[in-house]
DNA sequence: GTCTATACTAGGATAGAC
DNA sequence: GTCTATCCTAGTATAGAC
């Protein structure tokens, strides 16, 4: 049993690909770059990662990882108000896109990057964003939204609206608009005898 | 004044590459597929196109063109009714992204594929988006919204959520979803003393 | 043994010459 | 329409530092 070499290689190779994919393209960062930037020989990093689609892969995981522990700090303190977590996970998009450096959304931006549905990259995006989907749904449920369903198709419209229109100039200030919007979305969508009323 | 040569060939090529990038994706497409293809020899092809990047512009421009002839035909016969034609503006999405081959918005898939705004096809993206944008604002005005740019922003995010949305398989619920849910909201931001009832 | 650095293969890209 | 120049890519293999 081997002792694990260089521990964190794998993490900083992951930081510097994640930066440089995201600002540039998958496409137009080649593994070289990578190797340059973060300043280590070819062989380490395909001892991390067996391929591009590897490392491409690991990055949309740890995306999504850092959104679910994101969501999980801002939600966590509103247990047992399932409408205001949905509320919450519409702002936490909303706060995301509408920082400058923001360009898009990496796992739906590297998804229109591999159309082809059968790409690794293409897979891990539609599953992860599936199961955003899905939380969205368990929560309107939760809220006992009259249509656990339809609520989570309009705040996923609205989530998918963000994370595309926030990448423009033009779509920033929809960004905005989108809390209060989503507010009034679940508002209408759950009983108001349930609703919590907040000092 | 030589005489155009083999008239219609510009369109043909268009055409396949409309086809062949939509379905690939820009980079993945060489210009030796597109040639393939459509059977033509390379000095054509580069007597239409200077260079890639033109031919990429050209279809996107085509794209914005095709929509607008699109949203015209749809919407001439509700003259006088802002708030329809807003309402069909976002049904001619849902229909358009609710097909079985649709897997994206050819302009705001290939903007994810060339981050850099500098690109020339992400600034014609930018560029069509932002006119769609401003012709939602405008029609908002012209239904009398209390706020047309918030009205805007709202039906741009909905907009913008389909065609993201309805890219992937768990989306194209919300997409069905999306025409009902744009009524609301065009139907609380409009006063409706002036909404046409129609029989 | 672990790593860097480089050389190399094999292929595909744009672009242009002829 | 073929052919060529030039460049970039992924991935592998090898040489040598520490």
């Amino acid at each position: 049993m081997a002792r694990k070499p260089t521990p964190g290689a794998r993490d900083g190779i992951l930081d510097t690909a994640a930066r440089l994919f995201y600002d540039h393209g998958v496409h137009r960062v080649g593994l070289q770059l990578v190797i340059d930037e973060y300043g280590c020989g070819k062989n380490l990093l395909y001892r991390e990662f067996q391929s591009k689609d590897d490392l491409v892969v690991a990055w949309l995981e740890r995306c999504h990882a850092d959104w679910e522990t994101r969501i999980r700090a801002k939600t966590e303190h509103l247990a047992g108000d399932p409408a205001a977590q949905l509320v919450a996970i519409v702002a936490d998009a909303a706060e995301i896109a509408s920082r400058p450096e923001f360009h898009g959304c990496a796992m739906r931006n590297t998804r229109a990057e591999f159309p082809d549905a059968d790409h690794p990259a293409h897979r891990v995006a539609d599953d992860r964003l599936a199961g955003v989907r899905a939380h969205l749904r368990d929560l309107a449920e939760q809220a006992h939204a009259r249509d656990p369903d339809a609520l989570a198709d309009r705040l996923m419209l609205i989530v998918d609206g963000i994370n595309t229109g926030g990448a423009r100039g033009d779509g920033k200030a929809s960004v905005g608009a989108a809390v209060s919007f989503a507010e009034e979305v679940v508002r209408a969508a759950t009983p108001t005898s349930r609703r919590k009323r907040r000092s």
